[in-house]
DNA sequence: CGTATCTCCGTAAACGTTTACGATGATGTC
DNA sequence: GACATCATCGTAAACGTTTACGGAGATACG
C-alpha cells in the first residue's frame, strides 16, 4: 500500500501547463481574488455573482486548468453524473451491440458509464455488482440481461438507485423497469416473409431457451404461423452456435426431413445450417429458403447473402436511456418498444418456382 | 435541479433489510460501541484492534449492510479502485474483443472500469475524454487505439495518471506505455503457411492503412515474403469491409489476375472475396488458397471453413492490465507481446496439387 | 439623514472517510 | 512499587466541494 508512485513523474516533460497537483477551488479563489464560495457559485451557475467577477473567475479557471473534483462533489451532493451498466460477460452480438450503443448515448448526454459484467452463478454476482455500482455513485443502472437466470437475479436483488433492464419480452416489476426491442415482431416479420413467399413447411432453428431472445423469437415464429393457419414445423432448440446448427442440419438431411423454409434464430445459426446443406448439395435458396436474425457484419456476403432481421441498437439504447433518466428524475416516459426491420436478400425465394 | 426524486420510493416493498439512508462508518461505530476510528481500522485491516472488537465490528457491518462510501475514500486518499478505458466507438472485432476482455480482467482484480469512447476528430475529443476519466478518479487509463490518428492524439495529450495504449506495432513514449498483440507475427504466420504450402504468388487484401492493424499485418506479409525470397504480389488496400473485398476481387477476376493465394487482412475481408470468387466459379481452396485474420465467430462455418489467425484477447487484456497496474504502482513489468496463433482449416491447400 | 432593500460576496458547517497522534489501562521489569 | 512498554482505542484534522446563512456596501425611499 505504497500509494501512487509513478516512475519519475507523470507530468515530466509534457508540453502543456504543468499541473503537478490538481488545482482546487481554493487555488482559483486565491488567484482570482475572491472567496471559494464565489468560485463555487460560478461553477454552479448560481446567481448572486456579478458579471465582472464571473468573467474573472472563469478566466482563472481556464488559465490554470481547474477541474471539479468529482469525489468531493459526489460526497456532498450524493448525486452523480454517471450511470452503471451491468452486462453478462458474453461476447454475443446482441449484448455487445447494446452495450456499445448505450455507452455512446450516455456520453452524448453527458454521463460517464461504468460497466460491470457478471457471470454464473448470477444469484450472488448480480447483487454484488449492483452494490459495487451503487458504491461508485451511479445515478441509475441499466442491466443487459439476455438470459432469464440473470433477469431473475435482478428481480430478486435490492438496489437504492433506479434499475432498468433490457430483456426482450420480459415484463416490468415495481422495482425494475424493463425495456427491449420488439423481437417477437422481428420473428413474425421473418416468418411472415417466408409465408408470403408461399412456403407452408416452415421450421425454426431456435436459439437457447435460456435466453429471452431465444424464447421470444420462437414465440414470434409460432404466432405468425398460427395466425396464417399453418402448423409449426420442426423446431430444434440450440445454443446460437453455428456448430450446433451444422450438426442439427446434418441430421435433418440424413433423416430426409429438410423443410421448405427455415427461420434461423440468428445469423450464426443460419451460417452453420447453410454449410451443412451446401455439403450435401442442398442449395439455398433454390431448395430451401432461410432467414436469419441479427444482420451481423458480413451477413450480406454470406453464400448466399442472408435475408435477416436487423435490430436498431442505437434506437434501443436511446430509448432505454430515456427511460432510465426518466426514472431517475421521477418523470414518466413513453415506453413503446423499438421495431426491428426485415432485410431481404438472396437466401429466400418463392416456393415451387423452378429456376 | 430538483435532486433525485424516484417515484414513490426506491426501497419500497423490497424484502431485504430496509436501507433508506446508506449507513455510515459512524452508524457502525455506534452500534458496535466503538469509535469510528476503530471501524476504519478494521475496514482497512489495520493492526491495533483486538480480535474480539474486530469480530464485533465485522458482524455489525454485515448486519446493517454497511458499504464504504467510495467518494469519501477517494476524496481523502486520492487513490482509486477504478481504471478508465478509452476506446474508439467502432464496433469492430478487435476493439470490442479487447474491451470485453479488459473489463473482465479488471473486475477479477477488483477494479471497476469506466469506459468512454471517442470519435473523430480525435484531437479534442481524446484530451477531453482523458480529463473526464481523470475527474472520475481513475487510477490509470488504458486506451484502445486501433487507428493511428487516435494514437497521435493520445501522444499529444496530457494526463496526470498513467496512460497505456493498446496499439499494434506502435512504440512507447515517455508518457504513454504501449502494449499490443504481436500482429506482425500473426501476419507472418499466415503468409508462411501459404509459403509452406508451395504458393509463390501470394497477394494481400490489406486492411485500412489508417489502422495499426492494417499496417502491421501488411508489414508482416511483406516480411515473410521477403525472408522467403519471394516478391510480394498484389496488395490492394481497403477498409476491412466484405463489400470492398467483394468489389476488389471481382475486379481481379475480370482482369484475370486472380493470384494463387491470398492473405486477407481480416475474416470479413476474406468473406467478401470468397463470395466474389464463388460467383465466378473460382473455388477456394482448389483454385486459390485464402487465409483470414481474427477467427471471428462462425469463421469455422464459412464456405469453406476459414484458415485464419486467432488473437488471444484475454491474454492481451491480462498483460496490459498488468502493465498498467505496474505503472500505477511504480514497478516495472515484463512487456513482451502476446503471440497470435494460426488455425488451419479448409480454405488453404497445397499448390499445384490437382484434386 | 435614517432606514429598508437589494446585490454581491464571505464564512461555517457538513458530506464520510483516512491518518497521525495522543490517551488509557494492562502488563512486564527491575 | 515505580516506571517503561505495549496493546488497544479515541480524537482531531484534513480531503474538496456545496449549501445555508449572514454581513457589507450601494442604492432607493420616506
Amino acid at each position: 500500500m505504497a500509494g501512487r508512485a509513478v516512475p519519475h513523474d507523470a507530468n515530466e516533460g509534457l508540453h502543456d501547463a504543468p499541473l503537478r497537483r490538481k488545482p482546487t477551488i481554493n487555488d482559483v479563489a486565491g488567484i482570482a481574488g475572491v472567496s471559494f464560495g464565489t468560485v463555487s457559485r460560478v461553477l454552479n451557475d448560481a446567481p448572486d455573482v456579478s458579471a465582472a467577477t464571473r468573467q474573472r473567475v472563469l478566466q482563472v479557471i481556464k488559465d490554470i486548468g481547474y477541474r471539479r473534483n468529482r469525489a468531493a462533489t459526489a460526497l456532498v451532493t450524493s448525486r452523480s453524473t454517471s450511470i452503471g451498466i451491468l452486462s453478462d460477460g458474453s461476447p454475443r452480438f446482441g449484448p455487445v451491440g447494446t452495450l456499445m450503443a448505450l455507452e455512446n448515448i450516455a456520453r452524448k448526454k453527458g454521463y460517464a458509464t461504468t460497466v460491470i459484467s457478471v457471470e454464473q452463478p448470477y444469484e450472488e454476482s448480480v447483487q454484488d455488482a449492483l452494490d459495487t455500482l451503487d458504491d461508485t455513485g451511479v445515478g441509475g443502472i441499466i442491466v443487459i440481461a439476455p438470459v432469464v437466470d440473470m433477469a431473475a437475479a435482478v428481480w430478486n436483488a435490492t438496489c437504492r438507485v433506479p434499475v432498468e433492464m433490457i430483456a426482450a419480452g420480459a415484463s416490468s416489476t415495481p422495482n425494475v423497469f424493463t425495456y427491449s426491442e420488439n423481437q417477437e415482431l422481428g420473428a413474425r416479420l421473418a416468418t411472415q416473409h417466408l409465408i408470403d413467399l408461399g412456403h407452408t413447411d416452415i421450421a425454426h432453428f431456435a436459439g437457447s431457451m435460456e435466453w429471452f431472445d431465444g424464447r421470444v423469437r420462437k414465440r414470434g415464429w409460432e404466432a405468425a404461423l398460427r395466425d396464417a393457419g399453418l402448423t409449426p414445423g420442426l423446431c430444434p432448440e440450440g445454443d446460437w452456435s453455428p456448430g450446433w446448427a451444422y450438426e442439427t442440419a446434418l441430421q435433418l438431411v440424413r433423416d430426409q426431413k429438410v423443410p421448405q423454409a427455415i427461420f434461423a434464430a440468428s445469423d450464426h445459426t443460419a451460417l452453420g445450417l447453410i454449410r451443412a446443406f451446401a455439403e450435401h448439395g442442398i442449395r439455398v435458396p433454390e431448395d430451401v429458403s432461410v432467414v436469419g436474425f441479427d444482420d451481423i457484419e458480413g451477413s450480406d456476403y454470406f453464400l448466399p447473402p442472408l435475408t435477416t432481421v436487423r435490430q436498431d441498437f442505437t434506437a434501443l439504447a436511446l430509448m432505454s436511456m430515456e427511460v432510465l433518466l426518466g426514472a431517475m428524475e421521477g418523470r414518466d416516459v413513453d415506453r413503446t418498444p423499438i421495431a426491428p426491420t426485415l432485410v431481404v436478400r438472396d437466401s429466400t425465394r418463392r416456393a415451387n418456382s423452378p429456376k
